[in-house]
DNA sequence: TTGCTCCTCACGTCACGTGAGGTGGC
DNA sequence: TTGCTCCTCACGTCACGTGAGGTGGC
């Protein structure tokens, strides 16, 4: 009786002692045993204790290769009954497109990481009170559909809400920072909240802020805010013997994702400058 | 009286409204407020009713764009209350860092999937009773440290199981199939089942299959089971005035993995071979 | 008696989704 | 009365990890 157990046993392990030669947690190896994913040869009746054997390892390879691929126990599970080598293949397809919509969700979070990190660094850098001409690359981003305001003067936010559900039609994320854009200056400063379209600063974008000098001026508010700036701008080129020549870009370099209060949001409002010609003034 | 609660909840969007609005689900913004992290401005006393502001699509918008970026809620929480844009920069810096871990394991998931569809695939044309020359290409594999046979005559698997514990420090990755290195043909005759090395077919393995003409065989059973393979190679060797001039190569192109009965892996037995020369036989 | 291994619950994790059962106003 | 919206529990998800409390053999 004595002899039988120990044969029995002899050659089997402990589950500490599979647990390191496998290097799975004994916790692991329990749970893949309560679901019947993975049990041991052997469970003493009186103590309960699990035994396994080392041929076992061969077993949990499967399983291992299996869930290292990141395929779910259930799919594991299914798998190891019916196994043969075009089923794997079949998984292996399904996984990898899986793992191709993975990839694709990094990328496209790199990618808002990226565009909100440039602005804010930008921001780092600006002095605020300052109106400066400076020279910009060239610059993507969407123009979002024309915004129609009503009568009763929608606000800023209120405009931008009734973007939000059509957002997935119009290929927006508003995980990137957004903007505004006025066709001209007039309508910047007349209406500085109201933008003839709303952008946001994706570098999937097909609209170009284009290269060339442009006015860069600052100021902070909440969404649609823009204080003196515009007033400020308009003395600028005019002292400056200069005029507008391109639309008037709105970017939020420090908005609410990286601000507390979202009245100092950090605008920068940029408008292409050309010197005034003396063939026309506008 | 009436009038007050009018002008209060006038504005106001129910918790419906506010989820078409956002695209965010009621559900998700009972949970976010009851964990305390987005809340509504006003709750009714009586009905509990919660009540949401057009504004708050900005606060919320905080939260959406970083669990966007796969940040957990309780890190959302903690920057809600203190961002500020370097704080903000420095959680980028990490979460880059995590997803590049994710990246790099994804491609590390790839190149499984890579390497076993390869050989599963060539397994499936293969004819298995015969012996035949091939042209193959050049191949890396991962070659392990050499295997030190106790007197007693380890198993295949238990030599294979000592290594376990240790794949970490040897960089080896046991999800790559697995197979055998013998430095002469005599040795794996004589011990077709004591390898002189494991290799794992890994793309980053130092170690080169030479590109050039094999001597190709298979056979089917367990890990180290070769049948008469051996001889018939040795066989077709003398028959057709070859020699040996290479080690031999043992590889699993059906394992475990996309096989239920271990007793049936398809082991494909590849050796470099050349004519036999008149200079020097051996 | 102490120390060690093993056992079985039970609970926590993470961010919700899904009912169940009930209320309030048109 | 019916239909709609909203509410609060409570439970399920997924694959374990972590005790708590107890056992058995040296």
């Amino acid at each position: 009786m004595r002899l039988e157990i120990e044969t029995d046993t002899d050659d089997l392990l402990s589950i500490k002692e599979f647990s390191k030669i496998t290097g799975v947690e004994t916790s692991t190896l329990r749970y893949w045993d309560e679901i019947g994913l993975f049990s041991p040869v052997k469970r003493n009746r009186e103590t309960n204790y699990r035994y396994y054997s080392l041929v076992q390892i061969i077993a949990l390879n499967f399983v291992t290769v299996l869930t290292d691929l990141d395929i779910p126990l259930k799919t594991v599970a299914e798998l190891r009954d019916e196994r043969d080598p075009e089923k794997f293949l079949d998984l292996m397809d399904r996984q990898e497109k899986k793992m191709d919509m993975e990839i694709r969700a990094l990328r496209h979070r790199y990618s808002i990481i990226h565009a909100r990190r440039e602005l804010i660094n930008s921001g780092l850098k600006v002095q605020e009170g300052q109106l400066s001409i400076e020279h910009r690359e060239s610059m993507p981003v969407i123009l979002w559909p024309p915004n129609v305001y009503s009568e009763d003067g929608d606000t800023f936010i209120e405009t931008l809400a009734a973007f939000i559900p059509k957002t997935g039609q119009h290929n927006i994320n508003l995980s990137y920072p957004v903007g505004g854009y006025f066709e001209k200056f007039d309508s910047f400063k007349k209406g500085p909240d109201k933008p003839d379209n709303f952008i946001s600063v994706d570098p999937v974008g097909a609209h170009m802020i284009k290269e060339g000098d442009y006015l860069v001026g600052y100021t902070r508010g909440f969404y649609g805010e823009m204080g003196d700036l515009p007033i400020r701008m308009q003395t600028y080129i005019k002292e400056h013997d200069l005029r507008f020549a391109g639309p008037v870009y709105v970017l939020y370099l420090h908005d609410e994702i990286c601000l507390i209060d979202p009245n100092q949001l950090l605008v920068q409002v940029i408008v292409a400058v050309a010197k005034k010609s003396h063939r026309k003034q506008d």
